[in-house]
RNA sequence: GGGAGCUUUCCCGAGUGGCCAAUGGGGACAGACUGUAAAUCUGCUGCGUAAUGCUUCGGUGGUUCGAAUCCACCAGCUCCCA
């Protein structure tokens, strides 16, 4: 099988600029591709990792990515599928964040020589002249048509600023940068990216009247056509300090029954011979797909080692026996003891299971926390400094469980 | 440059002088049911052990016994005219 008939048989391609011509390319390993990444955050998030498996994918096939750090367009701040303006970031903070990224992209890609390149767009637009790239590139672009973008459309009625209304021909300057400096051929992004690269693959031709190309990704949405990776409206992120390997496990173990095999065919590397035959798994036998997306997708991100603790202590959890080794804890602070015990709800806010005693009381009284897999419903409830010398397990709901030490 | 309007708790959105910590919906969280799923039903959603308690309705001042609600100024946004 061919990669790109493999990309397709997983779902992974949505649009297209020219099929027979990008199939040939990638097919023979004759593509030099790029994929931006705007560095809004201090870590890479789920659905970057979707773009960084497509990239390796392509890779293994011969072909020759561009890993670009947004350096310079995060300066401007993409509006597409946004309804408001982003926030204006630092100087500092897109540095910042851009090592951040270097740093994780690095230990999923191989780059170097003859392999992927890692480039920052920071370098060729932050010098750019006004009136000279007005001149050079700003003639080429159609006011009447930008604006019937799909990704300006929707800002029309909440405002766009002329800052962002800008975004679009920074990103095509970057392939048109990339086209002539790198031999970059190709641009892979979401598809809500489309008008952006559109752009980048108009502007070649007018500039140089050579073709380049662009394909995006299918976005990773849920049934319910919700965007996937994020929880209450926190991303799902790859730095293990923000979100644990555990929780990352637990986030891809939790996925709806509609998704698995879904995720799994976009997101993991498992042959399709193998995912076609979870294919037909129904009820219950999904929850061991669901284990084996979890536990792919975390092995990839943190390792075989974490991806192993995360599924055993999971499985630890679940099936009762509580396992305590790799259970998130918190070692009190002495100063919350008073008559040789600690207030539970004083102890629930400390071990950051809640934001305040109000929530924890409240919680407490509906019946959603277990004390070494004891309910407890009274909110005066209070530990003894012997118990949690031996380190008592607090239990949150059905999935959240926290052991607290002194 | 001129004119009109908007700004409410996580989000949307009611509220136009006391009965407002503020209707409703969404989301989140918890309970029941389950398969660590979905759907459904229930509870809950500023802080406080509690109180006629405290802090909140873009910001700052003011009017008033009392303001999210009235006034002034400032800021941000939207729309119309240029």
């Amino acid at each position: 099988m061919t990669i790109y008939e493999e990309l397709k048989a997983r779902g992974l391609i949505a649009q297209v600029t020219d099929e027979d011509e990008i199939r040939d390319l990638i097919n023979n390993g004759k593509a030099t591709f790029y994929i931006g990444f705007d560095c809004t955050a201090d870590s890479l998030t789920a659905g970057h990792f979707m773009a960084l498996t497509l990239m390796k994918r392509l890779q293994m096939a011969g072909n020759k990515p561009i890993a670009l750090i947004g350096g310079g367009t995060t300066m401007i701040g993409d509006p597409s599928g946004r309804t408001d303006m982003r926030k204006m970031l630092t100087m500092e903070d897109i540095a910042h964040n851009a090592d951040c990224f270097k740093r994780q992209m690095e230990r999923f890609i191989e780059f170097g020589e003859g392999k992927a390149l890692m480039l920052n767009n920071a370098e060729w637009l932050l010098n750019l002249n006004y009136v000279e790239l007005l001149r050079e590139v700003g003639a080429c672009f159609s006011v009447n048509n930008m604006l019937r973008a799909e990704c300006y459309k929707q800002r029309m009625e909440k405002g766009l600023s002329f800052l962002e209304f800008n975004y679009m021909i920074m990103q095509s300057y970057d392939f048109y940068h990339l086209f002539q400096h790198y031999g970059c051929n190709m641009q892979f992004g979401g598809d809500d990216q489309w008008s952006n690269m559109l752009g980048g693959t108009e502007l070649i031709r007018r500039k140089l009247g050579k073709d380049a190309y662009a394909m995006t990704i299918t976005l990773l949405t849920d049934s319910q056509g919700k965007k996937m990776g994020k929880t209450a409206g926190n991303a799902v992120w790859l730095d293990p300090n923000k979100t644990s390997p555990f929780e990352f496990y637990q986030y891809w173990r939790n996925v709806g029954d509609a998704d698995v095999l879904k995720c799994i065919r976009m997101l993991t590397f498992l042959p399709l011979e193998q995912i076609d035959e979870m294919d037909h798994w129904q009820g219950e036998q999904l929850n061991k797909a669901k284990e084996i997306l979890a536990f792919e997708l975390t092995k990839m991100v943190h390792g075989e080692e974490e991806a192993t603790k995360a599924q055993e202590t999971a499985r630890g959890l679940f099936s009762g026996a509580a396992d305590q080794e790799h259970m998130p804890s918190t070692v009190l602070d002495a100063a919350l003891v008073k008559d040789g015990k600690v207030g539970l709800l004083a102890a629930m806010v400390a071990a950051g299971l809640c934001s305040s005693n109000r929530e924890a009381r409240q919680l407490v009284q509906q019946g959603g926390v277990l004390l070494d897999g004891e309910k407890v419903t009274d909110p005066s409830t209070a530990l003894s400094v012997d118990a949690l010398k031996a380190g008592v397990v607090i239990k949150k709901g059905k999935k959240v469980y926290h052991k607290v030490m002194l």
